[in-house]
DNA sequence: CTTGACCCTATAGCGGCTTCAGGGTGCATG
DNA sequence: CATGCACCCTGAAGCCGCTATAGGGTCAAG
């Protein structure tokens, strides 16, 4: 299999899966004469756990130790779920986050919708006191 | 007032002021004899309002939208209005996207503490098919 | 006269790619 | 056999919004 077909293959990005090469993350087989890279099934499987791993918001990093943990024969479920555990964590304060960030703004919005024509309430609000 | 005293009031750091004069956000007033950017009250005052608006989420080049807009006479409210009903509605994305996710994480998470120590359900759920 | 807090510039680095420049490969069509 | 086109290659730079690092200068107090 080719770069592009295990692009298609992984909704991955050609460039994308170059990138993972060049940062150690994924090989290709070998390569034709032409200098195209090729893949078999276990890339293709190892590409798939990295998007997916990506895709619930692990960083490279720790696809990088999931990846070492779910080839290591004895299996270290703890680690694995020590990983899950932080990122579950990191997920939840980033909500909270953006969840303050939303009602500010809302309120933002909400006094402008109020206002006049001639005075800007979501600018005076964000200046530092009644410009 | 000296940069570093600026950086107090708003809390922003020293170095983030100058990187916001590289990207022509903030201007300094003038220069000490031994070369010091100063500052007075408009700068401090336009700072505090960028740091407000980068508080609520908005990027740099809507910031500086947001300051062209401030500084107009005649207002343009319903501009203003764009820009912030914009950002909440990319927070609103952004909040979904993490809560799918979340909630894909603790999925994995539950199957987890079920599983048994010999097979890690994690790996298996992140695995393409049966790895 | 030295110490220490503050300031300066220029450059590189972060994550996770994306884009660009400048080519080569390989197959179908004229 | 030439041409076109889709696909592939490498290497380097660019994106955002800073942060960090190196290697200096300024200035007031002790």
């Amino acid at each position: 299999m080719r770069i592009g077909e295990l692009a298609k293959a992984t909704e991955t990005r050609v460039e994308t899966i170059r990138w993972y090469e060049k940062v150690g993350l994924l090989q290709h087989n070998s390569r034709t004469t032409g200098n195209y890279r090729t893949y078999g099934e276990p890339e293709l499987a190892r590409l798939s756990f990295i998007r997916r791993a990506r895709a619930l918001g692990f960083s490279l990093d720790q696809v990088r130790e999931l990846l070492d943990l779910a080839e290591t024969d004895g299996q270290d479920c703890a680690a694995v779920d020590r990983l899950a555990a932080a990122q579950l964590k990191a997920i939840d304060q980033r909500l909270e986050d953006l969840q303050a960030l939303r009602a500010e703004l809302s309120k933002l919005l909400r006094a402008c919708e109020g206002g006049s024509v001639t005075n800007c309430r979501i600018i005076e609000a964000l200046a530092p006191r009644a410009v």
